[in-house]
DNA sequence: GTGCTTGCAAATCGTTTGCAATAGC
DNA sequence: GCTATTGCAAACGATTTGCAAGCAC
C-alpha cells in the first residue's frame, strides 16, 4: 500500500506536506524526532515548517498511522510501524531499536479491556546499554 | 525498610530533603510529578526548591530507588515502587493506574541481555479510557 | 575547612498556540 | 467563495544549568 493510499484509507487529505511525512516515516525506521523529519524534509519542501511537522505527527498518531514513543524524556520519537512490537533504548547513544513484543498479545479484537479499562495502544520498551556501544568498552 | 535505611543501604545521605521525598514516594503510591511533590512538601519544607526536588529524583532513578515514568509525554511521573509491574495511562483523565506484568519476567539476575543489548530495565503500559471515565458517559 | 548539598535566578528547548496567508475543491 | 491546511512568530512550561550560600563531618 502506498502512502497515498494508507492517508485516504484513514480519511486524511494527502497533501504534499503528510505525504512527504509519511513517505520519511515509512521508508526510515530509525524512529525519528519531529525536529530530524523537519530537517530531512527542509530541502525537498522548502517552506515546510516545524509546526506542519508538529500537526501531521498528532494527526498521524491521533488516526493510528503512527505510534508515538514517550520513552526518551527530553524528545517524542515517531515510528511508521504501527505492529506490536517492542523497543530498546540506549541510555549511553540515544539510539532505539526494534525489539519483539514479549507480553501477552491482545485479542484480535483491536479493543481490549483490562480491569474495566478499555486499552487503545500496548507499549513495551527495555533501556540499558546497546551491543554497539558495549563493544567500545 | 524505613526510608532512611534504604538511602543509607544505597549510599546516599539521607538529607531531611531526600527523606521527605522518599517518604512521599513510598506513603503516595499516585506515580506524582515532580511539580507535585514539590508543592506537596512546601509546607513541611518552607525552603524547599524545585531544583532540589528534580536533583532528588534523578538521584533516586540513577540509584534504583524510583523509577521514571515516561508515558505521560508532558511530564515525567515517578514511582516509588520499583517492582516489576506495567501501568495504565487513561488519555482522557490522564490518571496512571498500576498493573500486572504481562511480559516474560526477566532472569533473577538483574543483567539480562537481549538481542546483545545489556538490558537494565524493562517497562510496558497501556493507554487507554480507564473505568472511571468511561462510567461517566 | 573541605566537599557535598541546597536553592535562587536565568537559560534552554521541545512543543503549542494565535492568527493571518494560502491552497484546493 | 468556503473550508481545510499551512506557516510564521510568539508564548509556554517542564526541566536544566550556573553559581553562590549553607551544612556536615
Amino acid at each position: 500500500m502506498t502512502a497515498r493510499e494508507k492517508l485516504l484509507e484513514c480519511g486524511i487529505s494527502p497533501s504534499v506536506q503528510r505525504l512527504a511525512v509519511l513517505d520519511y516515516l515509512l521508508n526510515h525506521r530509525t524512529h525519528p524526532t519531529a525536529d530530524e523529519i523537519y530537517l530531512a524534509l527542509c530541502d525537498e519542501i522548502p517552506t515546510l515548517s516545524k509546526t506542519t511537522v508538529y500537526n501531521t505527527l498528532k494527526l498521524f498518531v491521533d488516526n493510528g498511522v503512527a505510534l508515538m514513543l514517550t520513552i526518551n524524556e527530553r524528545n517524542v520519537h515517531f515510528d511508521g510501524d504501527v505492529s506490536l512490537h517492542a523497543h530498546f533504548y540506549c541510555k549511553r547513544c540515544g539510539h532505539l531499536y526494534d525489539m519483539p513484543y514479549s507480553g501477552k498479545h491482545p485479542s484480535k479484537s483491536r479493543m481490549q479491556t483490562m480491569e474495566g479499562h478499555t486499552v487503545e495502544e500496548v507499549h513495551q520498551y527495555y533501556k540499558g546499554i546497546c551491543r554497539s556501544c558495549l563493544q567500545e568498552d
